[in-house]
DNA sequence: CACTTGAATACGTCATATCTTTGAAGCGAT
DNA sequence: ATCGCTTCAAAGATATGACGTATTCAAGTG
């Protein structure tokens, strides 16, 4: 589900360049020379700075050009800059946002699918426990990977609050890099899997504080985990 | 901080009409129709278009057109995709999603911002706490409205996680919808402003989890209003 | 020194042409 | 009648030339 084409391309070679800071706040690029660094036409260029603009990552003002707006205007909740930030020199920023974000809005998820999850919902989720358990005790950690993001995300979604699912995708992004990053040399820990079924149990039954509770213990733990990681 | 120029009145004609739902997912529009129902040349279109396809609301694909994609899709932390919801059909809906998202959020926020905040943050919530009971005291809905949504936004904005501070502007148009809403018949009610002055102090004092508690008594009374008043 | 004026500049918009992709119609063979 | 291949046309994607317009900067003027 992303842009195709040039201007596609175009935006993949900007939106990191400037996520990343190697073209800082203040920067101002002309749409001419654009054209010649990536050898693409005006219609191009132009497409793909309003995309940027869209976001407000750059600002476009006549007799100046294009300006690198400062990070503090940047949709930081769009999936391109959060990916494009995640892939970049922002990365531990990145990562530390999300992960209080995760502990603010996981836990409210995880209470809130306990009362509004559909019988569907409900019996996946207990399904996902389940192959998350045989996955870790496998050690395969590719699998428990796959299961924990649709976990996760599940929980978003049987929220019924269309913001809180659609940060599922964002919070797969933070699980991937994170298996990536450090490159679990441990099998995933059992306490953490227990808590999971907790989360699917306490859902299941409709028990939402306690589905908030084991939901909060396994974010804090993650964000303890991470600010470990980063120091 | 708008898009300006032709593209940006063309946005707010199409964005609105998808976002309430006047143009159904799957709808599918000609470039060329839009070209001669907004009286304005390709280029306009393309660049709306391709903003609009940015946030994940249109789709745009060859010998089809431009296609409404499904609200489950769209980027709904997307400021502009918020604004367009917000004054639409789907008001009611955005209200209770920004609502559990507040409940979600703030407290966190609150109680990090007891630990990040900076001296000058601190001076400036106590100030606005007390200017906040003043404008309700004086029944000064207006002045009122103003403080509690810098009150909000600075919060956010102290607990240092920049996601947060985003969602200032958003808490921001929340409360003034508010207002907007049920015009606010009576004067802020004694016991939300004493909510307001217990969070600045326990912010100043360094108090997260009291800061926290209080936080979240304020929006957790939000949303069951606007739970009532939605029905 | 302050103000005005003008020219240069870079984006904004329009119009046109060509290329590329792709859905669907057409058509023949099994 | 259905499957599979070919062909065609529709619509977006890209390129390009022309002109409009706001904005900045500096020269000129009082």
């Amino acid at each position: 589900m992303e842009i195709q084409g040039l201007t596609g391309r175009l935006l993949d070679e900007l939106g990191p360049a400037i996520a990343s800071g190697e073209l800082p706040e203040g920067s101002v690029l002309r749409g001419e020379e654009l054209e010649e660094r990536f050898g693409v036409s005006r219609t191009v260029v132009r497409e793909a700075v309003r995309i940027l603009e869209g976001m407000r990552m750059v600002a476009s003002r006549r007799r100046v050009g294009i300006t690198v707006l400062p990070k503090s205007l940047w949709d930081v909740f769009d999936p391109m800059v959060i990916r494009w930030r995640l892939a970049g020199a922002d990365r531990p920023a990145q990562l530390r946002s999300l992960g209080s974000l995760r502990v603010a809005v996981e836990p409210a998820a995880a209470a809130l699918a306990a009362v509004h999850a559909t019988d569907d919902d409900r019996r996946e989720l207990s399904a996902l426990a389940v192959e998350l358990t045989v996955a870790a005790r496998e050690a395969d950690l590719n699998t428990f990977l796959g299961h924990d993001i649709a976990f996760h995300a599940l929980v978003l979604r049987a929220s019924g609050n269309e913001m809180f699912a659609h940060l599922g995708d964002t919070v797969g992004a933070v699980l991937t890099g994170r298996t990536e990053y450090h490159l679990m040399p441990h099998q995933p820990e059992p306490y953490a899997i227990r808590l999971h079924r907790e989360v699917a149990d306490a859902i299941c039954s409709g028990h939402g504080e306690e589905a908030e509770r084991a939901m909060r213990t396994i974010v804090t733990g993650a964000l303890a985990e991470l600010n470990q990681q980063l120091g």
